[in-house]
DNA sequence: ATCGGACCTGTAGTAGCTACAGATTCAAGG
DNA sequence: CCTTGAATCTGTAGCTACTACAGGTCCGAT
């Protein structure tokens, strides 16, 4: 008979690989709670399953897409207590979107400064700087 | 006769309130070195002038316009030492311009991929959300 | 049995501050 | 001169989201 375990049961490198989450992170998860506790083994390993191995990738992808801690605990927290409703998904992502689209609409206005300031700038070996004048403005 | 100090020593409140930057964080910017150690009253108080007034004021213009930490002791070091050229500030400049653009694509990116998500969402009652299929991949 | 790689805990560091607690100082009014 | 309350002091902990150790233990293959 093969292992009962077999492809079920995993320590925290393979977490790690599968997922591409930094071994360190995994823990450090599990520290502020988005992940579970696993099981140990004798000696005191952490054991996964796929179970998860999901959970972390999903916190992964989410992280991708730059939610914060708590928009991931948010949406953790409606996926294990399994009152998922749709519309409270659409309002954790649209206030999200609100964020990045402001976030770029703050780093244009920043390029703008900083392309004007550094097209005043000669270059030149001298040391007055219309970018360090216009800092101290 | 009026006071020798005239506008010229003042306290912590007063460099907080004339720069808009916040007392703990002039004391941080003093800790980490930004900032000099000022004199100090004979009771243990700060005493500023105004020549670190403005090198506060400058640090306060390079964070809102971005800089990084280093970048700004980078700037300062260059003022301190009075040896800037513009070549040497513009290429601390052109840099950092390089890292906003990056962060705005980045950004954008992120917005699609969000916007795309949450279009594809009923916004219902629903407990089957496209939101977190999509994220479960 | 041994050996090396994987894993453990716990702590400290990163950026860039903010927010206290508990003590002291300052400046203005009586 | 003394009191009072605001301002300031130091020092520490917290925030986000991790990363990077040190110094030890465990596991699995030979």
């Amino acid at each position: 008979m093969e292992k009962v375990t077999k492809g079920h049961v995993f320590a925290i490198g393979e977490m790690s690989r599968r997922t591409g989450v930094n071994i360190e992170t995994v823990r450090y998860y599990e520290k502020i709670g988005l992940m579970p506790k696993p099981n140990r083994s004798e000696g005191g390993n952490r054991l996964y399953n796929d179970v998860q191995l999901q959970r972390l990738y999903f916190i992964k992808r989410c992280r991708e897409i730059g939610f914060s801690q708590s928009e991931i605990r948010a949406l953790l927290s409606m996926v294990d207590h399994d009152n998922i409703t749709c519309a409270e998904v659409y309002s954790v992502t649209t206030a999200h979107i609100a964020d990045v689209r402001q976030k770029i609409k703050d780093l244009r206005k920043l390029e703008k400064v900083l392309s004007q300031m550094a097209n005043e700038c000669s270059r030149g070996d001298v040391p007055e700087c219309p970018i360090i004048e216009a800092l101290f403005e």
